[in-house]
Parts: C-alpha cells; sequence; structure tokens
DNA sequence: ATCCTAGCTTAGACTTCGTCTAATGAAAGA
DNA sequence: TCTTTCATTAGACGAAGTCTAAGCTAGGAT
C-alpha cells in the first residue's frame, strides 16, 4: 500500500483529510489492525474522525481491492493492507499472536477438479493454526 | 458424530434432554448451521429450548473437539459435525453456498521451517473461494 | 426409592461489533 | 466563486453472542 494517494485517485477517489490519516495508518504498517485500533491510531492525528468514517473507509478499500478484510476468530474482523504479496496467516491459539507466512506451493493446485462441484475457484487462504514460543512455554 | 450420547458419556458429560436434542440435530447433517439455525430446528422437537442453552452446548462441543467452529464471513459462526474426516471449504462468493473439500496433500508439508516462526504448528484449514455454477451464469 | 448436590437451564439484561440515518460539511470541476 | 455531488458525523439501531442469578435436575450416594 505505498504510495496510496496516487492509487487512490486513480480509483476517482474524493481525496478527503479522513481518508488520507486512515490510510496512512495502514500504510506500511505489516500488522492487521481491527477497526477500532485503527480509529484509535488515526485519532492521535485527527481526534475529530469519527467511527463511521473509519467503517466506511475501510469497506472502501476492501471493496477496492487495496486492504484485505480478515477473521480469525469471530469476533472483529482485521485489515491486512499487505495486499500485494500473496500470503497466509499463523495464528497462535494461545496468545492470538498473527504472522504472515508464505508457502511453496499455491494450495489451488491442490483442489482436484472432481472436487470443484463446478465452480470457478478464484482464490485459497489458508489459516495456520498453533503455539508460539511464548506459548509453548507456559504450556 | 455418529453415537454421539456414547461419545458424550465418555467425556463425563451430564445428559440432559435439551443436550440430547442439540447433538442429534447436529447428528448426520452435513451442512453448516448457524447457532441460530440449530435454536430452530432443535426447537420443532424441544419447543421451550432456550437460546443460551444452544449457545452453551455448542461451546461445549467444541471445546470437546466434537464440532468445528467456523467462520467465513465475520458474521455469524458456523457448527459443523464432520469432524473425523480432515477437509477444507470452497465457498461461493455471489450466494455463500459452501462445500466440503479434499485437497490432494496435508498442507501443513507446505509451510517451510522457516516460515513457522518457532511455532509449533497444529493444523491448517483452507479456504476456497469462487463463484458456484447458479452465481457464475447470473453474471 | 429417596435424597443431595454439583452442575444445567432459563429469561432477559448486557456487551461487542458493525450498519444505518439524516443533517451538515467540503472536494473538485465549471 | 459557485454548484453539485459525495463524504462526514453523532447517535440510534441491529445482529450475534455472553453473562447473571434464580430455579431445576441428572445421577451418584444412601
Ligand atoms: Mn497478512
Ligand atoms: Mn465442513
Ligand atoms: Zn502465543
Ligand atoms: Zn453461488
Amino acid at each position: 500500500m505505498s504510495d496510496l494517494v496516487t492509487r487512490l485517485r486513480r480509483h476517482q477517489w474524493r481525496m478527503t483529510p479522513q481518508r488520507r490519516v486512515i490510510a496512512e495508518t495502514l500504510d506500511g504498517a505489516h500488522v492487521h489492525y481491527t477497526a477500532d485500533e485503527i480509529l484509535e491510531r488515526a485519532c492521535e492525528r485527527m481526534p475529530e474522525l469519527s467511527r463511521a468514517t473509519v467503517y466506511n473507509t475501510l469497506n472502501e478499500l476492501v471493496a477496492l481491492g487495496e486492504v484485505l478484510e480478515l477473521n480469525f476468530d469471530g469476533r472483529s474482523k482485521r485489515y491486512d493492507p499487505n495486499v500485494d504479496h500473496e500470503h497466509h496467516h499463523l495464528i497462535c491459539d494461545g496468545c492470538g499472536a498473527t504472522k504472515d507466512v508464505h508457502t511453496v506451493a499455491d494450495p489451488l493446485d491442490w483442489l482436484p477438479g472432481d472436487e470443484r462441484h463446478g465452480f470457478a475457484v478464484a482464490k485459497a487462504s489458508i489459516t495456520f493454526r498453533g503455539r508460539c514460543p511464548e506459548c509453548r512455554e507456559a504450556r
């Protein structure tokens, strides 16, 4: 998500200060924030920013394909600005820590034709689960 | 999840009529119901069954490993009684239809050691996405 | 068979996460 | 600068799930 202002203009987006702050909060962060975490961080620069605008903007960024929406635990959604490099996620069952990971092959290749039920299959994402070093230690 | 009463007794579960009805509602259903769908169906046999008991029972079944908790869309969780046969899921982006699918290899084998961040990686689940035959037709 | 008690069930309040509404504000082209 | 169209906002609302506290009951003990 670098040079996001350029990309957003390309999408014919009206550039507002709010959208700029939200997008820059995501930009470069190799993390997976919740909407409320993004609001909190963005509010450090623009205290009057509203929750509704954060949700609106995130949903638009997802629709434009500039951000990925993740949902590991059935609780709050998380937003991933790392959309350029295909990757998957590894999550700690103990503490919820999340890492980006890369597989040695494309998982789409592992789904045989007779398992596709006539679908046009477009993508595959893998969630790996386990225990991080700290949580292994702590039983 | 066949012969679930036997299994539940093995887990030292107190067998109540409510738990029996809920478990039998899941049993044999090769689908992925939401908690409310399970409540609705179970209520056909036991109209006074409460929502809280459905949630309690499902959470316990998940903790016991008798049912899988799925969360595809960030909305309501779904419950999968097909816990015996390792499988993955294929979801239609158009209508939300969900299919069980099987891959030709174990995805754990495709995560190299240097991508594991010191985690003890225990399992991997793949979500395939695409469009079902009906939704392909309809653009 | 009956008693006892730990654990189960229940209604409804509550929490969390997210969407919607309708009034106000402002970006950007003319 | 003017105008139009779209964005922002506070707060109400909704959906999904958890919690509480009071009553009930499964199943072991007697
Ligand atoms: Mn990521
Ligand atoms: Mn399944
Ligand atoms: Zn951990
Ligand atoms: Zn479909």
